[in-house]
DNA sequence: TTTAGAATTAGAATGATTCTAATTGCATTA
DNA sequence: TAATGCAATTAGAATCATTCTAATTCTAAA
């Protein structure tokens, strides 16, 4: 490369700079590691309203396209997941271990549920020979523990 | 009931003006019937738009609302199932069997996979105690035969 | 310190769906 | 059959979540 050609990308150097897990390659902003720290420590998948409210008590200038900018930055990088239950807001995970949405529809809360060690979901379904599994979302809905209990 | 006291609301006689399927109480109306004509002879999932050109073949003066109106309608009753497979537009299915959604992520085609027979899914994963289970929502993604096949 | 690219922002635009208000259709009652 | 009243249908407006735009600010390499 000459020095008169554009130059490359700025790829930040610092470790502290990048989540070395997973290799991503999303540069960590401080608004995108609040908004990764939100939902790390969130377990009841917030929606991006949800997740601006908790990161203006850090960051109250944060903008709403901001928090969907690093939601957007954070979801390519595979950092988090994007939940898809109802029409509607879309919810965000970062549980990033195999896991399905167990859906309340009595009192709206979403919780993960994780796999039996030995489930190899593939095989129950008839699928055509020859397609490629990349990805299933499953999402259980029907009433908490906690709905039931009151009746 | 007393002379004065509002009417019962209008509830159609004709045996032909119901599905008796399903104990549904929708009215079946033109309209209705045409919207569930056209889900019930499609495999594709089709969007509300897509219903709408479908059905313009056989009444051109239907209007986007009443397709939407006519959607509604037929999946409270229980005639069909809304599908929500990513975000944005919503899809249809007449298929009331117990099955699954494949999507191919090349083609953008959606088809239905059914379980083995003895599928029993809830016991796979680790739901607390007392959850009570009313509805699963399985999609796959991946890449359909075809497009496996094209490379 | 300079500077180019990336991040951030407010607000506009978009797309899917739902709502509104007016009109039309239709089944029951008179 | 005619009158009545609710339900169905409609066009277009409104809403909601998200994405886009264009301007500004920040950051890291040189
Ligand atoms: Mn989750
Ligand atoms: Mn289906
Ligand atoms: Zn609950
Ligand atoms: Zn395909």
């Amino acid at each position: 490369m000459n020095a008169s050609a554009p130059r490359a990308p700025a790829k930040p150097t610092g470790l502290d700079c990048r989540l070395a897990v997973l290799g991503s390659d999303v540069r960590l902003t401080p608004h995108r590691r609040e908004v990764f720290d939100v939902l790390a420590s969130s377990t009841d998948h917030p929606t991006a309203y949800d997740i601006l409210d908790r990161v203006k008590s850090r960051s109250p200038h944060i903008s709403l396209a901001t928090v969907y900018n690093c939601l957007e930055h954070l979801t390519t990088a595979g950092l988090i997941k994007q939940v898809q239950l109802e029409r509607g807001q879309s919810r965000y995970c970062a549980n990033l271990h195999e896991h399905v949405h167990f859906h309340c529809e009595t009192c709206g809360k979403v919780s993960d549920a994780h796999p039996a060690a030995d489930f190899d979901p593939a095989k129950f379904w008839n699928l055509p020979k020859g397609t490629k599994v990349t990805r299933m979302d499953i999402a259980i809905h029907g009433t908490c523990e906690a709905c039931t209990a009151k009746h």
